[in-house]
DNA sequence: ATCCAGGACATAC
DNA sequence: GTATGTCATGGA
């Protein structure tokens, strides 16, 4: 990404919670800058992509169209909102964030895992251009749904977490069950404007509860058994999620189906989500009806049948092929 | 109350 | 290989 001009930066003095000057010597830091739409690939649209329930990681904080997410960049925490201005076309992103450490360097970094989370390089025009006589509904999606993006996950632990978690849920609810792991489990930061957070918990942290345990603070029900066995197999390193980076795509799938409580569809959502491969494709119910009446005059094909359909068809763009018909379904099924 | 939620798994054919 | 019931849990 390119730079682009700074607008303003403040200085606040650290404020307690009610309003009271507490004095402390670090001054804390809200800096904003823009994201001009020649810095990214193609169209993009924030709203959608935010708020498209994607696996990747707990939905981001929303008001009204503003999105902020809390993560930690090289260590240092950063509490970061967007807020986009303009269509899908023609449009700046307006970026506000906080950090405790260097304005500079946070902002460098936080461009940089921008760019990555909101997949901001993909080559958006292309994918419309390659299939834009593909068969209806992914065709008329390109307009309804452009500049939706493919979201990436900051964590492989958390987006395989976040896929196990997915399964015969709503997203809502495995949106609240991650925040309980986050809440109970997670490393607590507090950012200097006074707001409180916590990252999502390590490997080794879930890998010391029960099941019992977990279930007890969580909510989350039947899944507290494989979450834990996953989180023991990372914590003890008889499983290194970066090696997911380097396997192929056959490889990948066939390890994680081993794994109690991984089917094809969050196998399929971590790789696409987590990993970054994007010729996976997850098949849900909405998707293995969409695909089997689309494509295969509604005979009964399987789900594994109907993804591995996707990525041939779609190649590299199974991923994106996937996340248009899904949202496509959904909207329709809340509209 | 019963059913459903971006499924996975055991069991049975 | 494919079909059916079951699995926690909370919200509709």
């Amino acid at each position: 990404m390119r730079r682009c001009k700074r607008l303003t930066v403040c200085e606040y003095s650290y404020l307690s919670q009610e309003g009271q000057d507490i004095g402390l010597t670090d001054a804390y830091r809200r800096v904003e800058f823009l994201i001009s739409d020649t810095e990214i690939n193609g169209p993009f649209n924030l709203n959608e992509t935010v708020l498209s329930a994607q696996t990747s990681e707990p939905e981001w904080t929303v008001e009204g169209q503003k999105f902020t997410d809390v993560e930690e960049l090289d260590g240092v925490p950063v509490k970061y909102s967007l807020c986009q201005e303009g269509n899908t076309d023609r449009y700046v992103v307006n970026v506000k964030f906080i950090t405790t450490s260097s304005i500079n360097e946070t902002e460098r970094r936080l461009r940089a895992h921008i760019e990555r989370v909101l997949g901001l390089s993909d080559d958006l025009n292309s994918f419309y251009m390659k299939f834009h006589s593909e068969y209806e509904p992914l065709r008329s999606t390109f307009r309804m749904l452009r500049g939706l993006r493919l979201m990436r996950g900051t964590n492989l632990y958390e987006s395989l977490v976040c896929s196990i978690l997915s399964q015969n849920n709503s997203a809502k609810r495995w949106n609240q069950i991650a925040r309980l792991l986050m809440k109970h489990y997670g490393r607590h930061m507090r950012l200097p404007d006074g707001s409180s957070h916590f990252l999502f918990p390590s490997p080794s942290k879930i890998a010391k509860l029960t099941a019992r345990e977990l279930r007890a603070k969580t909510s989350i029900g039947y899944r507290a058994e494989c979450v834990v066995e996953i989180s023991r197999m990372i914590a003890n390193d008889e499983l290194n999620l970066e090696d997911f980076r380097k396997y192929s795509y056959e490889e990948a799938l066939e390890i994680l189906l081993q794994f109690y409580g991984v089917g094809p569809k969050v196998a399929d959502c971590f790789l696409l989500y987590g990993v970054g491969k994007m010729d996976a494709a997850p098949v849900d119910v909405w998707m293995h009806r969409i695909v089997t009446e689309l494509y295969f005059k509604g005979r009964n094909v399987s789900r594994v049948k109907a993804a591995s359909f996707l990525r041939e068809r779609f190649g590299d763009w199974a991923g994106y092929a996937q996340l248009y018909l899904f949202d496509y379904a959904r909207r329709r099924k809340l509209g």
